[in-house]
DNA sequence: TCAAAAGTGTTCTCTTTACACCCATGC
DNA sequence: GCATGGGTGTAAAGAGAACACTTTTGA
């Protein structure tokens, strides 16, 4: 089956950022092309966004299908729709980019992706395609909003110590910062609640776990 | 002439929100429609992208040829791909955004565009397709520029008084602002310079005019 | 008792806001 | 000489940055 038209269209494709702090240190999803173009090279999650769907539905349901990931909020980054950028045709693709806590995330790849993994941001591998500059413009827009919004809840699980929260801030900022003034920051925002439960993981004293206070009135984005 | 794929593709197309201050209004400048659908309705300057050029230059190109205006610093706003936003077919627009000066704009309209016009921000007519929500978009990124940019300074012509910027700085705040914070405000990011001019258009004491130290070194958006 | 992270206030600096009068000109 | 917008400084409040010690726990 074929589809005429009477000017030539181009294709219109997604591509998703997915963005988590593990240990300290910003990572991002990463898939294993299982095709040409660019087979066996790494890239963004993404496909071809079909005439039924919106770019935004597109890109939840290539990153489920592609990742397993899904129930994520995408913030839509930028359209890139250089001439050449795709060998195979003329091709626009929507960038979107997301937040997601590290914790039990299960990576389960399809046939369009081979392999599915995250990336230390210090230790990237070449990307297909103009991902890298996707990625690069993804990285800066991700340290301006950690500046003036609140997004760096969006990393966090359901409940989180003060600590881990600043270890998020740290890792996307790449600095120390200042733990009282920290503290004295988020909460005034009066964002968060205690949980009453306390955590610990090593021969120190525990620390308080926080929640949202309001999961849904917080600013997402 | 006919264009086949394997799979369908939409169309894709750009709209342009252009703003200027007349008179201490914001104002933003649309075209009627000279053809179906939304025939002689207003909307938002732009039009399909060709397969050799990218959708910057896509803008650029339908600004020009529907209003005659050119050499103007596009920013992308966002992606627009609603299913049913157009009633031809599928089309997914990508739109952006730009600040003139009020001065010396020729409106020259062609076929496409019946006839091109400036409208106040506050006495709008409703627009063709979806139109009236990429410009509120649009509306909402301004204001939110306005205030942590120095975008401001795309509105001025080469000479400018403080009283004129102030004016654009209060058209798109939509509210009064001090005199002397302001100019200790923008004096003090060392972007002006005076050219020794002065200038009045009234009984009252001439203003001195000021240009931009280097037109290139300010932070285009 | 030691190591390791949790938790907690005050001071200083800088930025932002509020506010009122004289100046130069055209009519 | 009067009406009109141009031009100027200071003080108070608020926001942001710097900074060090005690607490609780596991081993």
């Amino acid at each position: 089956m074929t589809y005429c038209y009477e000017y030539p269209h181009p294709a219109v494709t997604t591509d998703i950022i997915v963005f988590t702090v593990q240990k300290g240190r910003l990572k991002i999803l990463l898939i294993k092309r299982a095709r040409e173009p660019f087979k066996d090279t790494w890239a963004l999650p993404g496909g071809f966004m079909k005439m039924d769907e919106d770019a935004c539905d597109c890109a939840l349901r290539e990153l489920e299908e592609e990742t397993g990931l899904k129930d994520v909020y995408l913030e839509q980054l930028y359209t890139f729709s250089t001439v050449n950028r795709d060998p195979r045709e003329r091709v626009i693709s929507i960038a979107y980019f997301t937040l997601t806590p590290s914790e039990a995330i299960t990576l389960k790849p399809d046939t369009d992706a081979a392999e599915a993994a995250w990336f230390d941001m210090q230790d990237l591998p070449n990307l297909a395609f103009d991902h890298g500059e996707i990625l690069e413009m993804a990285t800066e827009r991700l340290s301006a909003k950690m500046t003036y919004s609140t997004i760096g809840l969006q990393f966090m699980p359901a409940k989180f110590t003060l600590s881990n929260l600043q270890n998020v801030y740290e890792a996307t900022a790449n600095k120390p910062l200042d733990k009282r003034n920290f503290r004295k920051w988020i909460l005034s925002l009066d964002l968060l609640e205690e949980t009453g439960e306390k955590f610990s993981d090593g021969p120190q004293r525990p620390a308080m776990l926080y929640r949202l206070k309001d999961p849904n009135s917080v600013d997402i984005f």
